[in-house]
Order: C-alpha cells, then structure tokens, then sequence
RNA sequence: GGGCGGUUAGCUCAGUUGGUUAGAGCGCUUGCUUCACACGCAAGAGGUCACAGGUUCGAGUCCUGUACCGCCCA
C-alpha cells in the first residue's frame, strides 16, 4: 500500500476519481440489477446558465441523497438534464447577434433558429461540465434536454391531448406583456415591487362647459388611451357628472362619465380614468360598460399610429414626460404629489410589465388542480419543510388560467394550424396534432412556442420515453425525491404534480425538499448585479469540490437561507485535512495492519478484548451513525453533516486516538491488535458515513487504506450500522462503561485545566493523584493509568482511594474522582483557596437550586416519577460533591 | 390587506415529544514547533434565548399579543 502523502492535494484526486467512476460506469442506472430503483431527476439547470452556489447547493442535496442510497443498496438513479428556458435563452441569442450589429426582426425564423442551435451546442454544456467538476453522480447515458426530439414530441403531445380535452383555448385577453421579450408572460413570471412614484392628478374639461373633473393617475401617458371616466354610482360628490361627457385632452376625444362600484371614492379625488386596453381593473370595467378598447401601444411598449402624431413611436417613458409636460402647458395639471405604489416587473426582462391585448393560447386549470391538491393533502406528496404545504394549497385553491403562448421562436412550437384565409378564431378552420396536417400547404402553423414551464411540467416522465412505454418509464417513475428551491414551487412543482397525475396517472415524486436560498455574508440574494455571489468553481479551485459541499451541508438548515462568505469552506477543507492526517496516523502503525485483518469491515474481536476507551468509541460510532442516517431520512443534512464530523474530531481524533497511543505501544500483542482493529473498524465506517458528503476524499483514503480489498469503490460499500454489527459481532453496548469513560475524560479535562490555571506548560510533565470516588472507578483508574498518564502528560499518576494531600495541594473534583497536582514548589495558598471557595459558591447554588425543587411539594406531586429521580439523583450527586469540596477547601484552611 | 419564515454568544446558525448547568463553527484571550494534523493541540472568556402577558410543578421550546427583519400572495 502507497504511503499517504503528507498533505492532502485534492486537485489530482478529484480529476481522477471522477474520470475512474464515469470509465466504469459506477453512476449508471442497473435496471438488470434486482435492486429496488430509487431516482431523483435534477431540476434541469438553463441550458445557458453557468453553476451559481444556488446549483452548487441543490446539485450536492441531491448526490448526497444518491449516494447514500446507491450504498444501501439500491438502483439509485439521478436523471441530469438542462432547459432550452425559451426567454432566457432567446434573450442572450437576440443580444449575442445584436453585438454582431444583426437585429433578430431582419431575420427569417429558422435563421434565427439556426444561431439559437448553435448558441445551445457551444454553450450548452457548460453547466453540465460543472456538475462534474462537483462530484455529481448523474447517470450521463440519459442527460436529457427539453428540446431533443423526443422530448420536444412529449411536449407537443401533452398540449394536443389537453386541447381536445377542452383544457386549452384561444382568447383576446390583456396578458402580462414583456416589452423587452415581446411576449406575453404569465402571471408568475411576474414580481411585484414596491417603487417610490407619483400621483399625478389632472383635470378633464366637462363637455357641458360646467368646469371639470379632476383625475389621478400613477401612469399619465396611458391617457391617450382613456375611452372613460369613472365614479363611485354612490359618490354624492359626482351625481350630476354621472352620464355626462369629458373632453380628453391631447387626445381630442369625448369620453363618457360612468359609475362603477369599483372605483375608490377615497382614491385620489373618486374620480379615475378608465383606459380598458391597458389595465386589468378598466379592462373589466369597459367589459361591463360596452367601453371602447383602444391599444396604444406597440409590443415594444412604444405609442402606436392611435395616438396623436406627437407621441408616436415615443418610448412609454418619454411619453410619460411628453404627456406630463403637455398638460402643464395647458395648465391642466392639478398637482403632482409622491407615491408608492406596486409595480409589476417582467421577471426576465426587468423592466415593469404592460397589460396588453393580445391573441392567446390559455389552459384551464382548475380541473389539473383538484388532483393536485388532493396528492398533498393526502400525504402521497410529502413537503419538506411541510409549512410549505399551505402556500401550495393556496396557490392551487386561487388559480388562474395559464397563459402557454410566448411570442418567441426559441422553444416547442404550438402545435395548431389554421386554414389559410381563415378566421383564425374559429375553431372549425384549426388542425391540432403532433405531426400536423397532412395537406400542410393548405395551413399555416401558429406563430408562437408554448411557456417554458409548459414543457418542463413533464420533465420527471418526459425525460424518459412517455408518450411511449417502456421498461424505463415504468421502473423510474414516479421519483422518489425532487430537490429544489421554494421560488419554483408554483411555475415548476405544483405543475409537475399536476401534470404526472394527468398523464401517468400517478404522482411524480413522494417527497419534496425544498432548501434555502444562499446569500452572501450580509444578508443579501447572490446576483451579478450586485457583484456579490461566490463562484463554486473558485471555491473548488481554492478548497476543493469535497470542501465546498461538506461546508454547503454543515451549513444549510432546512428551509432557512444560507448564508455563505469563502472563508466559510475553510470549515470543510480543514476536516479534510483532519481525515487524512488520522488515516495517515494509523497507517504509520504500519507493522499492525496485518494484525489488524479487516476488522475494518466488521467487529473481529471477542467483547473481553475491548478496553474502555475502545467501547466507548464503539458506543459513538453507533450514535453517529443513527444520527447521520435520522438526518438523511428527514432531509436533516445539517444534522446528518454535524454528526460525522464531531465523530470524527471530537470522539475518534482527539479522544480515542490519542489514547491508543498508548495501548499501541503499552507492550501488550492483544491490547495493540484490538486498539488497530477498533481504529480501522472507526475509520472505515466514518469514511462510509462520509462518502455522500465528501466522495473524492473518502475514496481516495478507501483506496489508500486498503479497504478496497472490500469493495473497489466506496460508492458500493454498505452503509454503515454499527449497532447491527456490534449484534451479529457477539458484543453489546455497556452505557455503565462509556459514561465512566465521559467522566474520566471530564477529569482529565479538569486536570489540564489546573496546569493551565497554575501556569504549567502543556508539555512539561506534572505530578498527579487520582483518588476515586468508589471502588469500581478506582479500578478504572488503576487498570488505565498509563492511558490517563498521556491524555494528561503526566510525569507520575498515582491512583489513591484514600490519599491525603500534604499540605495545600492544587486540586479538582470530578465526577468519579478527585485528582490533585502536588507540586514541587510552594503554591500560593491563598489563590487556590480563591479557586476552590470560588468553585464551591458555584457548587452551592447549584445545589440550593436542586434542593429547592425538591422541596416543593407540588413539583413533587406533579412531575412523572422519572423526572422526579432524576432531580433527585442530581441533587445527591451535586451534595457528594459538596462534601467532598469542602474538605477540599478545610484542608487549604487548615 | 392575507400567508409564511426569522429574532438564541461579537458573526453565521443548531436546539428533536416542555425536564439537570442552552450547543457548534468562525472570531476573541492564554499557552504550546507534544513523535497524524499550526488547515493543528490544550485551556478559557463570552448568552436577562427580541419584548409583554399567559398555560404549566417546570418554558429557548406551547398559547396570545407587540416590535423589527425577510419572503410569498393579492
């Protein structure tokens, strides 16, 4: 076996191990294999995006989750995959050619279509590339992307068999339009923000010459499209306006006075302009009043030829400026006064959206809800956290119709043809099927591709063979876990309930974990804008791909944000670090690994071999263990993180290894084979426990160590059970023998402390006298002196029951034990009769305290018997101890 | 306006069904080139658990309310 060198380098590990595990095949799917199949599909990244510590965070969730079950023992398959994200990917073609000086509109379709292809091939991949440099153990073989050809026919045909179902229609509605895009967006692609504005409050002559009306507004150019005004019909203020006319200015057109129960009398003066083509409220109002709808607007949101020559082709801004400055030169401006209010932004875009009347497709949703609804409620669908439940149900319980159509080329094309010269409107003229008419020249095919989100809704059976059957299909659906975040609960989970249930007849995945998002150190979102978020690739480049995950998982509670600064993956590398100086440790015991077998497998050792510290580790190794598969069970990787490493440090290096030093070199063959055997057993069950977590270096130590005499990967050795291998082993945990052990270490904790205090340096050996408190831990102490002799650096160890200090000796009282620190020189009396009486008044409350409760009759009376004991055992210990300090504190003063 | 989350050590966060003396990492102080590891070892300091009520023998934990921060929906 190599040497372990003395540093750990990752860089070469990783690179290396994951070419080996892809060579081999290690992540692909083994439908032959009998293994129950257990599969996660990855929330396909954007085929443009680059990984962000968001990706980093998702992607290690789930490869943690894959690995793990891969080693207990089942086909464990992750699905990768990336999204053609139709207005994303479109944007940065669109500006990627006009950085070219070639403007998307001078191109025919399937040009454009054409670059967008290319774009995809040379950018594509990056992410994918990524998730490798990560340790992601996708299965590669079935990578999918939402626009291969027999996904693209998954898509078309999900729309075809909902069309003629009657869940899918064309309508002339006012959609959320994104100017930038040129598309109609949905309703979830929309952000709110909050934007300090104005109100602008402008006058409206009455025709009838008796004055005029006073209008507010946060959006004045929209009134070149106003086609009324309206009151409250119970307003007293406006009776006599009701039914009469206004003169719009600018515009030149009279408009009607109409009462509406909508309108706000408290809203600026109760009296609004109504513009129906260009806002929800006025759109429904001119609905019910017969109103006339006048579109101002071109789809870039620049005026239209329906307004007056003067504000043509202004930009919305510039006509906001235009209209603003013209009504002041009339002197038809009331006042202008400061306003916040809420503004819709084109997620994508970034700039607020337009209502806007256009021809649409829509879905219907209510009927795809229902089930939906019903597979949470049900508990066939776990969230996780489960408050998220309530959100989902009420997004369900309040849904709209889903606008699918975006005025995009890049994406699935609509599948509907209309007879040439047709009204398009009318049903009878349409042809609606995956493979088109069969008279194409008689049709032309609707202009639009549908809503990323509407072919991403399919993606955990889509990413296999549906509509078609096949084994695959079958074995891997439903998934078991889908990873993500809570910002896509709506546009991508709830849909993908909603379609696995209407398509496959079945839920797509039964559990839903949903983490944080990760921010920088102040708090705040990772964005480009800001300049603030953190590239995992430099994370892995500076502290390697294992540190970068362990930190992420250390790191994340469920469903809090997480909040990340680079010195953060120190956590990480220094376990790393930690790890491979133990193994290194135990490998420099080099003339023992032959005694030692491969204990490392399992317990090789009969019970009366195992010394104290041995089975306390061993008793560790088993809460740790249950604790690391509990917090992956739960979605607990914090929990399940944090369990591995204080095994790993606190117990087994800076306990247990330190006192096999001595039981290594104490001359005893058997003592020395036992303490290996528990050492590699320790080792190899905490790198198994490791594994999901950290894979490179956990292999690399596999290998290292000579465990893979066992199995030539760790991604295939068993997850560890102590406790069931301590069973089949022949012994059993002794809770009497690791809490003698907790207290032995507390000793020798406070032991250190009295060097420390007495300003003893750590190296220099010092005299010690344990006196037990009782005849089992005096033979404890006794059979382990050598063991405690080390942990304390002690020149001398002196086990005495009855031990009578000469003189004011240091001391401290432990649980099981008192030990002193005779010195050689004289001691300052007076400050170690400090430290005890100081020690004492401590000890005194404390037990004032417990005495207190225990004489309270109606705690007594009340409290379950257990808890009772309990205190009551404490309040015995607490007053032994009293005892024996003040005779501790007597003698100083005698 | 409605919903959800948060407020615990200087910072970032844990804290399982209410039960002994509330934990971790980082940072801080002191001492250590101790024969695996200075990416380390040892010993420490540091908290009226946001606030106000309530339930209970007992509240960081349960209930009500308030304040502030964040997210989502309208």
């Amino acid at each position: 076996m190599a040497e372990l060198s003395k540093t750990y380098d990752p860089k070469p590990v990783e690179s290396r191990w994951y070419a080996t595990w892809r060579e081999r095949g290690d992540f692909r799917a083994r439908p032959e294999s009998g293994r129950p199949p257990y599969t996660i599909v990855i929330p396909p990244p954007n085929v443009t995006g680059i990984l962000h510590m968001g990706h980093a965070l998702n992607n290690t969730i789930q490869d943690v989750l894959v690995r793990w079950k891969r080693m207990q023992g089942f086909d464990a398959v992750w699905i990768p995959g990336t999204d053609h994200a139709s207005i994303a990917t479109e944007q940065k073609v669109v500006a990627a050619l006009e950085q070219q000086g070639v403007a998307k509109r001078s191109l025919s379709r399937e040009t454009f279509l054409g670059h967008a292809w290319a774009w995809k091939e040379k950018y594509g991949g990056i992410i994918i590339g990524q998730l490798e440099r990560m340790g992601c153990s996708c299965d590669w073989e079935r990578e999918r992307f939402t626009m291969d050809p027999g996904y693209s026919r998954a898509v078309l045909e999900a729309f075809v068999r909902l069309y003629h179902k009657g869940l899918i229609h064309r309508g002339h509605r006012l959609v959320n339009w994104c100017p930038v895009s040129r598309s109609a967006i949905s309703d979830e692609e929309v952000v709110h923000r909050e934007v300090r504005g104005k109100l602008w409050h402008f006058r409206y002559p009455r025709t009838d010459g008796m004055g005029s009306v006073v209008v507010a507004t946060t959006r004045p150019e929209t009134m070149l499209g106003d086609t009324a005004v309206a009151v409250n019909p119970k307003d007293s203020r406006y009776q006599d306006l009701i039914g009469k006319t206004v003169k719009l200015p600018l515009a030149g057109r009279e408009i009607p006075v109409i009462a509406d129960e909508f309108v706000d009398p408290a809203f600026g003066t109760g009296c609004v302009k109504v513009t129906p083509a260009h806002d929800p409220n006025d759109f429904a109002m001119g609905e019910r009043h017969g109103l006339v709808f006048i579109n101002i607007m071109n789809d870039d949101a620049s005026l239209n030829d329906r307004v007056p020559e003067a504000y043509r082709g202004l930009s919305r801004e510039a006509a906001r400026k235009r209209v603003v400055a013209d009504l002041e030169a009339l002197g038809l401006m009331e006042r202008i006064e400061d306003y916040i209010n809420q503004v819709g932004y084109s997620q994508r875009g970034d700039v607020p959206i337009e209502f806007y009347m256009s021809e649409q497709w829509f879905m219907r949703m209510d009927e795809l809800a229902r089930p939906a609804r019903e597979a949470v409620l049900d508990g066939r669908i776990r969230i996780h956290p489960a408050h998220w439940v309530k959100t989902y149900l009420h997004w369900l319980d309040n849904i709209q119709e889903w606008c699918i159509s975006r005025q995009l080329w890049w994406g699935h094309r609509i599948p509907v043809w209309y007879r040439k010269g047709a009204d398009r409107s009318d049903p009878e003229a349409r042809h609606v099927s995956v493979e088109g008419p069969p008279d194409p020249e008689h049709w032309e095919q609707d202009e639009d591709v549908l809503d990323t989100w509407a072919s991403s809704w399919l993606w955990p059976f889509a990413v296999h063979t549906w509509p078609e059957d096949s084994e695959a299909l079958r074995r891997y659906y439903p998934t078991d876990v889908l990873a993500t975040g809570p910002d896509i609960l709506f546009f991508w989970v709830a849909r993908m309930v909603m379609a696995g249930l209407e398509f496959m007849g079945d839920i797509p995945f039964t559990d839903v974990c949903l983490h944080g998002i990760v921010r920088d150190d102040d708090g705040r979102k990772m964005s480009k804008s800001l300049g603030n978020s953190l590239d995992p690739l430099e994370i892995i480049e500076t502290y390697s791909a294992d540190a970068l995950r362990f930190s992420l998982m250390m790191l994340t509670a469920p469903g809090q944000d997480v909040q990340v600064a680079p010195q953060k993956f120190e956590l990480g590398r220094n376990f790393a670090t930690k790890i491979w100086n133990a193994a290194r440790f135990i490998q420099m015991q080099n003339e023992g690994l032959a005694e030692a077998g491969d204990a490392w497998r399992a317990p090789d050792w009969t019970a009366a071999d195992l010394s104290r510290e041995d089975r306390w580790l061993l008793g560790r190794l088993q809460t740790a263990a249950a604790a690391a598969t509990r917090g992956l069970e739960e979605f607990r990787f914090d929990a399940a993180a944090s369990a591995i490493y204080e095994f790993v440090w606190r117990h087994y290096c800076d306990w247990y290894v330190e006192a096999a030093k001595t039981a290594l070199n104490a001359g005893d063959p058997v003592r020395r084979t036992t303490t290996l055997k528990v050492l590699h057993y320790g080792l190899a069950s905490a790198l198994r426990l490791l594994h999901p977590f950290m894979p490179f270096l956990t292999e690399e130590l596999w290998h290292g160590m000579g465990y893979a005499a066992w199995t030539d990967t760790i991604q295939f050795a068993p997850w560890p059970d102590p406790a069931a291998e301590a069973t089949a082993g022949g012994w059993t945990r002794d809770e009497a023998v690791e809490t003698a052990v907790e207290a032995r270490h507390e000793l020798v904790r406070l032991a250190r402390n009295l060097k420390a205090e007495y300003g003893i340096p750590t190296a220099r050996r010092a005299r010690f006298v344990v006196k037990p408190h009782d005849p089992a831990a005096e033979a404890a102490y006794r059979e382990d002196a050598d063991v405690i002799a080390s942990l304390l650096r002690a020149e001398n160890l002196d086990v005495d029951p009855d031990h009578v200090p000469a003189g004011a000796t240091p001391s401290a009282l432990g649980p099981d034990a008192t030990v002193y620190m005779p010195l050689a020189g004289v001691i300052d009396v007076e400050a170690e009769r400090t430290r005890q009486r100081a020690k004492l008044e401590e000890l005194d409350a404390n037990l004032k305290r417990a005495n207190h409760k225990l004489l309270d009759r109606t705690f007594l009376d009340k409290a379950p018997e257990k808890v009772v004991a309990q205190f009551q055992a404490r309040r015995d210990e607490l007053a032994d101890q009293r005892a024996k300090l003040a005779r501790l504190v007597a003698a100083l003063e005698g």
